[in-house]
DNA sequence: GCCGGATGGTCAAGTAGCTTGACTACCTGC
DNA sequence: GCAGGTAGTCAAGCTACTTGACCATCCGGC
């Protein structure tokens, strides 16, 4: 494969990401949850489950703690998730989503599921999964870089 | 399809794309370009054709003109393009790329085939071309949004 | 022609989200 | 029980953006 056809491809796939982010922002805001950036969704990614701590928050977004942690002050002063001691670590604070955190997440959710049928109607749902199989192989593990 | 599954979509293909962009920028400063960011690399394909003035990169970055003529400065002051006279518009300035800024670009394009053939060797040769059409064919037209 | 609104570009000031640096509280291994 | 490491915050600074104001030039209507 050529260079410029490898740079083609990364273009593409750029585009789309861009494209992506854009619209599942998009989707939440007019959903009625407003003040929320990119960011904030990737941050919910890895709260989602049972919380994390500021410092693994840190860790998966690839930023400092002191950025993760004005991040949660924001999340938190908009009622998206609260801080609780953390079990068995005095130094560390639990950082949870609250029911309007998980709200917003759902409705994450149903915007990226609205893009996605949009690829659907124009790949199929078959090319859709193909895609999603691929793209979960050639995948980096652990954290994303929400910054270009 | 679940949203959650469109979710996960998402999510692995925002992954891919910031490991994308940092792989990328990691391998054109190691080729000895330094001083870039990737909003630059976004900048040098809306030039490379044939330049481009201002405006037009502003709409291409999706930033405001004052942004793209910042970023303009940046880009001359470090070599990798210069401001020409516009041909039929005296008040637009045509910015093209400089020899410098052609090198930068194959570094770029190199860097990029790099990862890709990574991705050759985990999906196969056949499997990325079908990724990269199938990629072609949700691409939004025209503008990139470095930013998210 | 030429006048008025639109457009290309820059200068200036303000802002948001990150960074580095310094510090306290707490945990853990010898 | 002390030394070094780790979780988190406070503070200050930086950088890439924004909004606002402005000048030079283009262009359509009269």
């Amino acid at each position: 494969m050529q260079n410029s056809e490898a740079m083609a491809l990364s273009t593409t796939l750029l585009a789309i990401a861009g494209e992506l982010t854009q619209r599942i922002n998009e989707g939440v805001v007019a959903r009625g949850f407003d003040g929320v950036r990119p960011a904030h969704g990737f941050a919910f990614v890895r709260l989602a489950p049972d919380g994390a701590t500021v410092t693994e928050l840190a860790v998966h977004l690839g930023v400092t703690k002191q950025a993760a942690s004005q991040l949660v002050d924001e999340i938190v002063r908009k009622g998206y998730a609260e801080r609780r001691a953390h079990p068995g670590d005095a130094r560390a604070r639990l950082v949870v989503l609250t029911e309007r955190g998980w709200a917003c997440t759902r409705a994450a959710e149903e915007a990226a599921a609205e893009v996605v049928r949009g690829w659907g109607q124009l790949l199929g749902e078959g090319e859709v999964r193909a895609l999603h199989e691929q793209l979960g192989r050639i995948a980096p593990y652990g954290r994303i870089r929400p910054t270009w």
